[in-house]
RNA sequence: GCCGGCGUGGCGGAAUGGCAGACGCGCUGGACUCAAAAUCCAGUGAUCGCAAGAUCGUGUGGGUUCAAGUCCCUCCGCCGGCACCA
């Protein structure tokens, strides 16, 4: 007896069969402009996958559901006559690889190769349609070489504000020379240009996790703990690379306006952006002058006392000296705590006071300063005005520390207005008194700005990107430090694009140092860049890599520049902002990489590289697929689906279309082995419309298969079919379109064998299940003997005037319940509908003796029968 | 706390404001078979009824409408994001 399953059709055989002939054609290679049967008469398509991070543990069910998705999208616009460009890559650097090597000293580029090699025949035997001759792998050194040149165009340009955009760095000492003459030996010119780079070194208090020895950038800490693994994560002041996204704030909000993303990403992001438009005010203290921000400037009479984030830079200036004992323990016991304390801690206020005054510049009252840590130094000017009245953290402090309480907004209810934080009529504030509160900010804010006291201004949540760490498998900088004569001072700089790549040296240990130190220190000959200077040490994050690939897929070879010009431009095309016309993935992007790719194509944009301002155009997220348990799956709970036993229990078409099948895309849902098998049946029965089984058990061509006519019931479902499935994959409706095709085979099933079933008709539904089954409909369409290839034949058309039906059942309603039906000409005018429904008996009954007060007539539909 | 998304049979889900539950799973019965598997056919929201049929039914309560799963308001539940951002 044999323990194999018997197969319901032969995918075991037709499926590698087609993976090789693809790979043998390279069926879906997508040439460029200049090369080789490139057609310039056809429109492009750039439909794209979240590259994936090649892990140990293989493909999982997830990756395909997104990836089965473009592929249906990408074979469908193949077969519509685009060239379609649609491919695949690696997302290498990163922790595990590393974290791998340390325990077993086996170097990561040999455990990446490994694993790429794993993902790659897992995507093979799914039938992708991936032009494999573009593959990428960001830890290819002809990858990372670009990499590292998008970092020395950041490292050599800054943001001007005038035109809005970045600008090579050589104009900004243009300008300052124009503008500015400085003494020989003056640094403040260097100083200049160093504040306004894309990229540049600074002491930042940092999210520094000793656990991965590491630094994290803010996206990675999850309630103060690293993203990766969950170790506590604590404040440290280093020295770090940053990039200066902030400078780019504005327009990552204002040009989300023209991408088709799901507004609850596009949100998502405009929160992490987090703009608020408001005042900065500056408050006197003695010979020194405090900045405030807020968004209500008009509560400014209400503002009672002030308080600066601890780390405040004045707070040595003004501190008087009978509180400098209490002022120093607070900042101590503040520095101390780790960013998850201070949030766990949230629910208690804190805070001392400095024993400074301030003057109010709207009433020259004198305030009190605190300080206390639930003011930040990173948000603003890193100091508040106080209006215990109308904000709910200044009440809760100043109720603590027994502050003065003054209500200076009328609420429009009878709502209290201690703690009313909406907006209201100003009240107690001379100048403002009566206005509407957004008048009243417009007003005092003018009031401000005439005598130079505040201004008009915008803040961002957003920080600039921490951009360093202090790891061993990532991409290195392109910077060296040069040491002065004196070999004290140390000062960076860029190497030169020649220089390129810079290669990570071997190591014997991959370890972190702990002390913050990159392990790259380790590598006491490769440091060494000249006599006088040293290499940087740190590398990139993960996240630089996937900030470009999308363009290199456009030109993956090139050695000549990150993305030929030609090819940029015809992948780029189209008469929208974005390059890729679709770009499929998980939501858990949508603030990290989302941003980053956005904030590095603006850049190389506006340096003149690209010709598109934005990466993507559309966005979908698909939706996470549960375990049969509908829990998430985990190894934990042990309700993983590996894909690879589902092939081979019931083959990739199956595998796929099940993917498709499940639900829409975007929606959470639970694997279930059973619908799998479902479609599977679906699937042999579309085998067994064309193909029976002779007595000694081997599949021919079935004798039913006839060139006929087809009978006009036939034709209705073959073209509301092709209308459907057409319909369905262009608003990427897959599980319906799925739907109607079983409705279609449901249909042609032979009922007792003598059947006929036309070929013409079989042929066009095999075009049609060819993007969702590829090997099935491949092998059928050649035991068809049907021209060509299938995946060059072109998408058939519809013809609505066979679905038109010459009657149509109405449904007879009496107050808007279906009571009867009846068949009717769909020509039948509505006057005729109406009296026939009335003449109806059983409706005749229901209405007799009553008022019939309206009907309403829906053509083709219904009439509905109002009675009293 | 704030912001978003989602609540439809036993299950996954389908429905331009117009017949709720397409399609699939599961289940029940039947055909084929010595038997089973596979396959095919029929049925399958709930309640009442021998039946014809009737009543109820899309998380809750209300509203708009001739007509609401669909639009508006209230509340409840689940999922995701943000969280002292002045």
């Amino acid at each position: 007896m044999s323990s194999e399953r018997r197969k319901p059709y032969p995918f075991d055989q037709i499926e590698p069969k087609w993976q090789k002939i693809w790979d043998e054609r390279q069926s879906f290679h997508a040439p460029n402009p200049g090369e080789n049967g490139f057609d310039s008469k056809k429109s492009k398509f750039y439909v794209l996958d979240m590259f994936p991070y090649p892990s140990g543990a293989g493909l999982h069910v997830g990756h395909p559901e997104g990836y089965t998705a473009t592929d249906i999208i990408a074979r469908y616009k193949r077969m519509r006559g685009f060239n379609v460009l649609h491919p695949m890559g690696w997302d290498a650097f990163g922790l595990p690889a590393e974290q791998y090597a340390i325990r077993s000293g086996q170097h990561p580029a040999i455990t990446t190769r490994d694993n790429v090699a794993k993902f790659k025949s897992q995507l093979k035997r799914i039938g992708f349609s991936y032009d494999w001759q573009r593959e990428i792998n960001t830890t290819d050194p002809g990858y990372f070489k670009w990499t590292q040149w998008i970092f020395l165009k950041l490292y050599n340009s800054w943001f001007d504000p005038e035109t809005n955009k970045a600008e090579p760095i050589e104009t900004l000492i243009e300008h300052i020379d124009s503008n500015y003459e400085f003494e020989d030996g003056d640094d403040t010119k260097q100083w200049m240009i160093e504040h306004k780079r894309l990229a540049y070194v600074a002491d930042v208090p940092v999210n520094w996790c000793p656990e991965l020895g590491t630094v994290l950038a803010n996206e990675e800490v999850v309630d103060g703990k690293s993203e990766v693994g969950g170790f506590p994560v604590v404040r440290r002041p280093m020295r770090q690379w940053m990039l200066r996204i902030t400078a780019y704030a504005e327009r990552l909000i204002d040009e989300l306006e023209g991408l088709d993303w799901p507004e609850g990403i596009k949100l998502l992001q405009r929160n992490w952006i987090g703009r608020s438009e408001g005042a900065e005010i500056d408050f006197k203290v003695d010979d020194n002058k405090i900045r405030v921000f807020t968004t209500r400037p008009d509560t400014l009479y209400g503002a009672t006392y002030m308080v600066l984030a601890p780390e405040h830079s004045l707070v040595d200036q003004i501190v008087i000296e009978e509180q400098w004992p209490a002022v120093r323990e607070y900042r101590e016991r503040t520095a101390r705590k780790s960013d998850l304390e201070r949030t766990e801690l949230s629910k208690e206020k804190t805070g001392v006071f400095t024993g400074a005054y301030a003057i109010n510049p709207a009433n020259e009252e004198k305030i009190p300063i605190w300080l206390a840590d639930y003011v930040l130094l990173g948000y603003g000017t890193g100091a508040i005005q106080a209006v215990p009245a109308h904000d709910e953290r200044d009440l809760e402090f100043a109720r603590k520390f027994d502050l003065p309480i003054r209500q200076v907004v009328q609420p429009p209810g009878d709502e209290d207005p201690i703690g009313f934080v909406g907006e209201g009529v100003a009240i107690n504030s001379p100048i403002i008194d009566g206005l509407p509160s957004r008048e009243a900010i417009r007003k005092i804010t003018s009031w401000l700005e005439e005598r130079g006291l505040g201004k008009r201004a915008i803040n961002y949540k957003l920080r600039d990107w921490l951009f360093s760490r202090q790891r061993y498998w990532g991409e290195p900088f392109p910077i060296v430090w040069e040491s002065e004569p004196d070999g004290q001072y140390r000062k960076h700089r860029a190497l030169n694009e020649n220089e390129l790549p810079v290669v990570p040296p071997p190591l014997e240990d991959y370890k972190p140092t702990g002390t913050g130190e990159p392990p790259l220190a380790k590598a006491k000959e490769w440091i060494r860049y000249s006599g006088k200077a040293t290499r940087e040490l740190n590398v990139m994050p993960q996240w630089a890599g996937s900030c470009w690939y999308y363009l290199r897929f456009c030109d993956p070879q090139s050695d000549r520049r990150f993305v030929g010009e030609d090819a940029e431009r015809y992948w780029a095309a189209g008469d929208h902002p974005g390059t890729v016309d679709l770009y499929v993935g998980g939501t858990e992007h949508a603030v990290l990489h989302l941003l980053y790719a956005r904030f590095w194509h603006k850049v190389l944009f506006d340096l003149g590289y690209l010709s598109k301002p934005e990466p993507f155009q559309r966005l979908v997220n698909q939706g996470i697929i549960l375990g049969e348990d509908g829990q998430k799956m985990s190894k934990s709970r042990g309700n993983i689906v590996n894909p690879d036993d589902v092939i081979e229990q019931y083959g990739a078409d199956a595998f796929r279309c099940y993917e498709m099948f499940m639900g829409p895309l975007e929606q959470m849902k639970p694997w279930s082995m059973r619908g799998v098998e479902g479609v599977s049946r679906f699937l042999a029965r579309v085998w067994r419309l064309m193909m029976t089984e002779n007595q000694a058990g081997e599949w021919q061509l079935s004798p039913a298969l006839k060139d006929v006519e087809l009978a006009k019931a036939q034709n209705k479902v073959l073209h509301a079919t092709i209308k459907k499935v057409t319909e369905d994959i262009e608003s990427l409706g897959f599980n319906t379109a799925i739907s109607q095709m079983m409705i279609f085979v449901n249909a042609f099933i032979p009922q007792r064998g003598a059947d006929i079933i036309p070929i013409s008709a079989m042929r066009t539904f095999l075009i049609l299940l060819n993007p969702f089954a590829p090997h099935l409909s491949s092998e059928l369409w050649e035991k068809l003997k049907s021209p060509g290839d299938i995946t060059e034949q072109p998408w058939p058309p519809y013809d609505e005037k066979f679905l038109v039906e010459d009657e149509v059942e109405i449904v007879i309603q009496v107050n808007g319940k279906l009571r009867d039906r009846m068949t009717m000409s769909t020509s039948a005018t509505e006057d005729e509908m109406k009296a026939a429904a009335l003449a109806n008996p059983k409706i005749a009954e229901l209405v007799v003796g009553k008022n019939v007060l309206k009907v309403v007539v829906v053509p083709k539909k219904l009439v509905n029968i109002v009675v009293q």
